[in-house]
DNA sequence: GGTGTTGGCCATCAACTGTTGACCTCTGGA
DNA sequence: TCCAGAGGTCAACAGTTGATGGCCAACACC
């Protein structure tokens, strides 16, 4: 199957599509038929191309945080580095959107939550370097400052958080973000 | 209408199921059927007593922080407080589970999610002290990682942060609220 | 003891969901 | 020129949803 331009044409038409439903309304609400009318194209054919809208759902979040290494950062600014890159992704068209997708639907979706504890608990553990046993402690203090502010700014909208621009935002959180990396814990 | 203790009762069960049900599946899959079935009552009782789905969901986030006044507090310990409280509530059972409701929901219906902003624009931002014009910019940066906190451990359910004990992480992540609260900012 | 009010159940509605299969239509190669 | 196979539409399915209104049973009050 889809062998034609044409075909991937309408595949990516649909793509985009759901990914701005899901995005705006989140995996319940965003119904196959409003994703097909979006993309100018009748419902069946939404099934026809992903088999179902569970399958629709998993091609919508299909990310790669692309973390910078921090072995190729200069210490001590491996937080601020990651605050902005963090920023930057959700701040893009493209990424900020499947982003929104995964974590609406992460909230309510048990197989969204799944892929959202692999990518953190994977992509920003190991970020971290392959230092002892509490990276992953430290990786999920990191995902909670950075997750939480993508709640508060992207998702809730807190007016405040909203107005400040990512430059004041990352010197903000870099030092908290750097604690949990580096400092020692409780 | 309302006035019989049995339908208070009944009223009781419907409120409490309804809250399960919410903060186990989120505002869309939480069938009004299912809520009924739970509370051991017909679906139309439902309707009958909230009007609606969306009355019964009104009724079941009704809930107020109850934040410590940071004037009755030690001068630099208002974030550890503030981080205690906050998780004190999460492990609660009663508002644990509102507070559950309340974002789960907050993150796909408007509504829930107008409701969320005033909450912490008004209860955490006011309760730092009627300072400056930063207050509420302070604020919110508090709430990005309270609600990051809230997500990672209680509905995201990242190992490492469900693991943690709540003395652990309240000594994590004092230091972080406890910047945000007083830190000169950027 | 009648009587009206209230709690509760049943049957039902209209709307909407994901999904399917029959059918049309265009294209490109033989 | 023909025709197989692709892309695409249409109508319909079976199930579920929130919500409505009619009906019966229990209880309080006169």
């Amino acid at each position: 199957m889809a062998f034609t331009a044409r075909s991937q044409e309408t595949r990516a038409a649909i793509l985009a599509a759901a990914r701005r439903r899901f995005a705006a309304d989140g995996y319940e609400r965003a119904t196959v038929r409003a994703i097909a009318a979006d993309a100018g194209i009748d419902p069946s054919m939404v099934i026809r191309y992903y088999r179902s809208k569970d399958g629709l759902f998993a091609a919508a979040v299909d990310i790669d945080l692309r973390l910078p290494d921090p072995a190729s950062l200069p210490p001590g600014r491996a937080g601020e580095a990651l605050v902005r890159h963090f920023l930057e992704l959700w701040e893009g068209d493209g990424p900020g959107e499947v982003l929104t997708v995964l974590l609406r639907s992460a909230v309510t979706n048990e197989n969204a939550a799944e892929r959202m504890r692999t990518i953190f608990a994977t992509q920003v553990a190991t970020a971290l370097g392959p230092d002892v046993d509490d990276g992953p402690t430290r990786g999920a203090l990191v995902a909670s400052q950075l997750l939480g502010l993508a709640l508060c700014r992207y998702i809730l909208r807190l007016p405040p958080l909203v107005a400040l621009p990512v430059d004041t935002l990352v010197a903000d959180l870099a030092p908290t973000v750097q604690r949990y990396i580096g400092a020692p814990l409780e």
